[in-house]
RNA sequence: GGCGGGGUAGCCAAGUGGUAAGGUCGGGGUCUGCAAAACCUCUAUUCGCGGGUUCGAUUCCCGCCCCCGCCUCCA
């Protein structure tokens, strides 16, 4: 089947071809955070989403060019960093660097570049863009001294959204006291500098300020991409007007259309089948569920299991299915491994696995379950194989086959080693076992128990593996 | 009011005009000093509700109900 995926812009699923000729490089943009808390999980779910589709393109063969902005100037950061009386960036750093820290947590691949909305190259972009604009009289600059987009003038603004402008209903979840805009639908491309700006603001040709929220994106996306994008992503809450605005200002400015080829968009995280917010309690960030005792891949397996179009469900229950779901994919590679170890390695040639039935479920709009329900067929039936015994050729195919795989999912855990205590503690109780003291021996398995590790005893003796691995 | 997404077993969740993948939980079995793991096996006469089309619908059509989201700076 070819690859399809779902336009946001025309309903539809449509099979993706890029921009490129030669079908190679996927330009691929991604929406990231604003850098004024910790990221919570329901971001996370968003960006584990676009990296199971940027692994997925990479399988297929594609070059994915990827760029996350981080968008490190808005209201929300100024009024933080003068609530703790410190300059924006210092304020906004260490929730960069806590950014970086949770995607290597969840094992989301880094992208080619993460832009930051204040860094003077991008600060030029947006000002001379929006010169652009004003010079098509796309953009007006107001008595308030800001400068807006003039909706009006962009007949295509509304149909990202399917939108009937006429039909809006105000939610008053912004203040609409601006009056001096033209259309109550424009929107800032230039804040004029406010007295609750503090130090914060930039020079342009239209007074001290500083850039609206979404220009950046479109400046971040063109400087960084070029004026056609193949892949643009964010949750469906983006969709409007944040992604209808940056087609308006991009489309705008270049002349060229369309501005994405392919909108991607994944719906909310609900937590215990409730919104996320800290009045309820279920606010969570990465650190929160590790210290709750569940790895960065259980967290990883939870976020990724369910079709990101679908709204995703994310509880204790869940995250519990995931760690059992793990551990048996682990106790599969070690048998696969000790079945592989067995054998020559050297001598024989490992035969490739022709399946390709997890890639073909993800090249339906990646269907992840279908993908994860044919992946987990396969384990059962190469453990039937393990149960009545394989060749290491056979052991390492299968295991060839899952590195394919797991270059996908990124779900493999990562080797940990037991301590001197845990060693010890372990042949005490080989020991034990040797004169049938079942009591201590019983102890001690219980003590390795409380310490994270299983023990099971096999015909070759017992077997000592971690319990919760990162 | 407009526009989306969703409603399939205790829970999570695929899917198809021809009689329901997979995960998890629970029961039984093989194995084990006991356990654990793995494997085998059982668990939806039924897919939100009501009509219609059809030999046959969970799947197509019509109407309705419920949940979640967006409607001008939330992933």
């Amino acid at each position: 089947m070819a690859l399809r995926f779902f336009n946001t812009y025309s309903r539809e699923l449509e099979e993706f071809h890029p921009l490129d000729p030669e079908g190679k490089i996927v330009k691929m943009y991604t929406c990231g955070p604003t850098v004024y808390s910790r990221a919570h999980i329901g971001n996370f779910r968003a960006y584990v989403f676009e990296d199971l589709l940027q692994r997925h393109l990479e399988a297929r063969g594609f070059a994915v060019h990827r760029v996350m902005n981080l968008t490190d100037v808005d209201d929300k950061t100024i009024r933080g960093s003068r609530a703790g009386n410190l300059p924006l960036q210092e304020f906004t750093a260490p929730f960069k660097e806590a950014f970086y820290q949770d995607l290597e947590t969840l094992q989301i691949e880094m992208a080619g570049a993460f832009p930051a909305a204040t860094e003077e190259r991008y600060i030029a972009a947006m000002i001379a863009m929006i010169s652009t604009l004003i010079e098509r009289e796309l953009a007006y600059q107001a008595d308030d001294k800001s400068v807006y987009y003039r909706i009006n003038r962009f007949p295509k603004y509304g149909q990202l959204a399917h939108f009937d402008l006429a039909e809006l209903r105000p939610t008053g979840r912004v203040k609409s006291d601006e009056y001096d805009k033209e259309h109550v639908g424009d929107f800032a491309l230039w804040k004029a500098w406010a007295e609750e700006d503090g130090d914060v603001g930039w020079k342009s040709p239209w007074g001290r300020g500083r850039p609206g929220w979404h220009i950046e994106c479109s400046a971040m996306a063109m400087s960084l991409l070029g004026e056609q994008l193949d892949i643009h992503c964010g949750g469906v809450d983006n969709i409007f007007p944040h992604h209808e605005a940056e087609i308006a200002q991009s489309e705008g400015c270049s002349g060229k259309a369309p501005f994405v080829r392919y909108w991607l968009h994944c719906a909310h995280l609900l937590v215990e089948g409730q919104k996320m917010s800290k009045s309820l309690g279920n606010f969570h960030t990465l650190p929160d569920l590790l210290a709750k005792g569940y790895s960065g891949r259980e967290v990883r397996y939870s976020l990724l299991r369910v079709h990101y179009r679908a709204p995703l469900n994310f509880t204790w229950d869940g995250l519990e299915e995931a760690r059992q779901s793990l551990a048996r994919l682990d106790e599969w590679l070690r048998r696969l491994w000790e079945a592989a170890r067995a054998g020559n390695l050297q001598a024989h040639q490992a035969k490739t696995i022709a399946d390709d039935g997890f890639a073909a479920a993800l090249d339906d709009d990646l269907n992840i379950s279908a993908a994860l329900g044919h992946l987990f067929e396969q384990i059962r039936e190469s453990n039937r194989e393990l149960d009545t015994g394989i060749d290491s050729a056979r052991a390492l195919s299968w295991l060839e086959w899952w590195g394919r795989i797991n270059s996908v999912l990124a779900l493999e855990a990562t080797e940990t080693k037991p301590n001197e205590q845990i060693v010890r503690m372990a042949e005490e109780r080989a020991r034990a076992r040797g004169t049938r003291d079942w009591k201590k021996s019983d102890e001690l398995r219980d003590a390795l128990n409380a310490l994270g590790w299983d023990v099971r005893d096999t015909k070759d003796g017992q077997l000592v593996t971690p319990r919760v691995r990162a």
